[in-house]
DNA sequence: TGTACATCAGTGAACGCGCGTTCACTGATGTAC
DNA sequence: TGTACATCAGTGAACGCGCGTTCACTGATGTAC
């Protein structure tokens, strides 16, 4: 099942490196098995080469190294659209980019995104939640897209219905892929139509 | 934790009362814990106030009695959203009507909601996958309305639609209700209105 | 009317397992003197 | 140049726990004769 990978041991004052090891195995391993719950630590550190003890080296506990782990791949989501939508020359092709960007990545790691979406009760708690500047980002550029169109509509209003039907997309399409769907492209072609924030003509 | 009720021994021919007192249980249990991994067979057992051994005169294993709670959970949600549909008269309201009765039921059953759209790795293999003929039926009222306005769009794709943005809009605000969404019916009202799908002008 | 017996609806003790965590340790490496 | 020592990056054995499951059982109740 996991593959105890040869580890040598870190040089003096790199033992940090392990710290970096343990969250890309968490991380790979929740999106692999789909749940927090399901990844124990033992797992983590065998993983990682590494016996279970050395996790608490770095972190207090099996709670602290999952927080961690959902942190990562929160960063990872975050990274993979910041890089569609800094890519991208107009606020619609942002929109159309950023969106294909969460979609793309949604599918490609549906783990790491059923993660991302997962109960926060297999977590211990967190001080505050995370993962809403994506979602700021996204009023933005819905804000810009409306305002070439004339469209007085609230940003923030229309930012939601984008946010909860392209998650209701994917979702759907991550957790039950034995149904024959609609292509995901036409699916988010035909969202932009409807939701009136496709270019304007011209 | 869990109270253990006090249970008087079924009289002889009725044993099949603990089956659905254990289904029961199961389904508040994994309803509370918001998974199926979270939940014993032990602690069913408890919650029906019988001994985890008495399971094994009504389920082969824990796997058998969760696929079976988990179905429970589905007819109730069938049942939910059946009843409303049998009780509009239109085909706009049968959608609108399915449609609040599917959100309340999500809201009301957060846990429960979240049980039929789990992932299906929690569960041993079930040899058809269960609750498509929900889906069939939404196609149905889906294409009524359509047929209604004289739309031509394919009942199939917007009933996709319709699917997965009220999936959306659900399963984001039963799993991040720490953020100020707008109210659900403003979502839902829009919903139908940037599907085309209200009634018609008369 | 009595009684032996099959059936039913469960119980109780025990198993082996993987888990998170604890405690004490090891052995290489850099550093102060 | 040598050596004692602190630090670092881990290891190994053991714990107590809850789990699913097994095995043998119990004791009330209906039924055949």
């Amino acid at each position: 099942m996991s593959v105890t990978r040869a580890r040598t041991r870190n040089p003096r004052g790199e033992g940090d490196r392990l710290r970096a090891d343990l969250l890309d195995a968490a991380a790979e391993l929740i999106a692999e098995h789909r749940s927090v719950d399901r990844v124990s630590l033992r797992a983590v550190a065998a993983a990682a080469g590494v016996s279970p003890m050395a996790v608490y080296n770095h972190f207090d506990d099996k709670g602290e190294l999952m927080v961690a782990a959902v942190q990562h791949c929160w960063d990872e989501f975050q990274a993979a659209i910041a890089a569609a939508y800094l890519a991208a020359d107009t606020p619609e092709a942002r929109l159309r980019d950023a969106g294909s960007a969460y979609v793309r990545f949604a599918l490609e790691h549906p783990g790491k995104y059923r993660v991302l979406f997962s109960d926060p009760a297999d977590l211990p708690e967190r001080p505050e939640p995370v993962g809403l500047s994506a979602f700021d980002q996204l009023v933005e550029v819905v804000a810009d897209v409306l305002a070439r169109r004339g469209d007085r509509r609230d940003p923030v209003f229309v930012a939601v219905q984008v946010h909860t039907w392209i998650h209701g997309i994917v979702s759907l399409l991550a957790c039950k892929p034995e149904g024959d769907w609609p292509p995901v492209e036409a699916l988010l072609d035909e969202l932009v139509v409807r939701l009136d924030l496709d270019a304007p003509a011209g």
